[in-house]
DNA sequence: GTTAGCACTCATGCCCATCGAGTGCCAGAC
DNA sequence: GTCTGGCACTCGATGGGCATGAGTGCTAAC
């Protein structure tokens, strides 16, 4: 779509009062905010135009304009001009999000609050997924005569366990044949090839043996699941309470954001390193009020996880695209230093 | 307080109508609900006094009266039937709580989740905890050349880990040592006697050696903390949404259940089996138009965690406090079988 | 102690008038 | 052809006035 320089300018005046005010945008405050050299007359004419255009629509007939999402994406695409974080925002969350604690999880825990925190907008974050992530280490903890836990641990970083309950007593030995087992053929792969199926499979080939073993790993099976499917972390949620156009429909978006399948395919469906989805560009129609800003960060070289956020479509776009970058930026770099060396 | 058996009758009859309905309550209604051969110009005399005890409340002068939050614990501790769950309900429970997954953070989740479904109330639920959670096992795991994974499981089932860096390279010796310096003198003890200052000692009686073990157990020692202090998890947050008293208070209240500390005061002083907590009985202001029902589960003959739920004061106390009973029952059960042989 | 009756209170809903922000359009200016 | 001032019109929001109805408190009589 091509549009003269003049209706770029209040397009982009009318989503930037949009944004700050939330209220519908006329003509008169368009004209203070540009001080073109034109009556509000004149801009009203080129904002009808707009609206026939898409870009713009009307809550009623006679109140002012408010942007469609096309009229968003345009801004997003075209006109925006990023405010990128200063230095005492950057100190902030630098304060904020640290490795201290170890463990990946709380590490995307905590970005996901600071970035609510920020923004005022529900967060999600990932953990590392994909193929980068190696399983590092199986352990076998006998807890009863008949119950194990078995413990999983990636190379991401992430852990995962489960009891299991065997109808035979464990004894030392089947403790070391489980232990050769996952070390020779398991420990070093990717996570997600190791399925139920191909565990199957490898007890075949190993014989009588390895028969009772299948319990055991039937469960490495599942655990290997489930530090694959990523685990979506929600923050904030209750942030969303404070936009007015969710004041109807609170209850249903935060339902939705339960729910994690819905939530897994935006992200897996998300490739770029940065993507916005605005309003009625998401397929699923508990969204269409809504925008989401999803960015990937990177561990070394591999791709890592997501970290993103939601919100109502009237947000500051300008100023939270950079802060999702920042922060995905920053915590890639902390996963990098403390995964690989 | 002593009651007449009639004005009894009267705030039963008041509270079980308000819980139904939500609306204050009218002598009229009173009246046709108790089908007692009395007009409602006694019942009148009657609630009015039952006004002036403190029991009932008048939202405005002439409207009908709404219990106050004596009335409701005067209607818990005195007046109330328990409807036990019948048999479908049963089921569904049953069917949907279950120890399969293997892993009792998971379970509590669970259970969480349908108590908040079946109650239309948000739901907590914590990890046993308490003297009876012992340290079962403590694995250290390299990850790279100075930095390692330490992993610490406990006889509830929970498992933790911190990636902790060194600075200086792990070599094989090490590991034993702190294999042999965890296991002789931290496996077994219940992870509340593990703190900092307690492993500082441990160190200092090891002599030299044991020097550079110190930034490796102080990761235990943070762990140990870790598994021990209660990780509260809230389920259902949004069904409060649902509740016409929250409507303007919704967001104050989802904030304050976020965040972690009160939530865990209120479960530290709950120290019997069933604790109900009627609105301003809570410490809490935010929590003055709410109710809270915890129940405490047990493991074997150890004390496990809780179980319960946060809903407004106007909630069916009669079927909502068997139904966490009915849970928590079932969780100590399930917990029981799977960590206790 | 109980009741019928009555005056009184308040929240609610409805109607209607008013107000004001903002539009669309037209006729005339540049 | 483009811009502008002016004007009629739309429509939501606000607020007063009024009737309604549920419910109370009180009193006098049973």
């Amino acid at each position: 779509m091509d549009l003269s320089e003049r209706k770029q300018k209040i397009l982009a005046a009318v989503v930037e009062l949009h944004i700050e005010s939330g209220e519908p945008v006329g003509s008169k405050v368009v004209v203070e905010k540009l001080d073109m050299s034109v009556s509000s007359a004149t801009i009203r004419n080129e904002m009808s135009e707009l609206s026939a255009l898409g870009l713009l629509e009307q809550p009623h007939t006679s109140s002012g304009r408010i942007p469609s999402h096309t009229g968003y994406r345009y801004y997003v695409d075209h006109l925006m001009n990023k405010y990128e974080l200063n230095d005492s925002q950057r100190k902030r969350i630098n304060a904020d999000v640290s490795f201290n604690e170890g463990d990946p999880e709380k590490l995307l825990e905590k970005a996901g609050e600071v970035l609510a925190d920020m923004t005022n907008c529900a967060a999600v974050s990932t953990l590392p997924q994909g193929e980068s992530v190696l399983i590092k280490r199986i352990e076998i903890v006998p807890i009863g005569a008949r119950t194990a836990m078995i413990v999983l641990l990636t190379s991401g970083g992430v852990i995962r366990s489960r009891v299991c309950r065997l109808d035979f007593e464990l004894d030392k030995s089947m403790l070391e044949v489980f232990y050769n087992i996952t070390s020779a053929s398991l420990v070093g792969r990717p996570v997600c090839e190791v399925s139920a199926v191909m565990l199957q499979t490898l007890a075949a080939s190993l014989g009588i043996e390895a028969l009772s073993m299948l319990p055991l790993l039937a469960t490495v099976a599942d655990l290997a699941r489930d530090a694959e499917d990523t685990d979506i972390m929600l923050e904030g949620q209750s942030n969303l309470l404070n936009h007015r156009e969710f004041s109807g429909s609170a209850q249903e978006l935060m339902e939705f954001l339960r729910r994690a399948e819905p939530l897994n395919r935006l992200i897996a469906a998300s490739k770029n390193e940065l993507d916005v989805l605005i309003g009625k560009e998401n397929l699923y129609r508990q969204l269409e009020k809504s925008s989401i800003i999803l960015a990937r960060y990177n561990i070394g070289e591999k791709e890592g996880g997501i970290i993103g956020l939601i919100g109502p479509t009237r947000i500051d776009y300008a100023r939270l695209i950079p802060s999702v970058k920042y922060l995905t930026n920053l915590v890639g770099r902390l996963l990098t230093q403390a995964l690989e060396d």
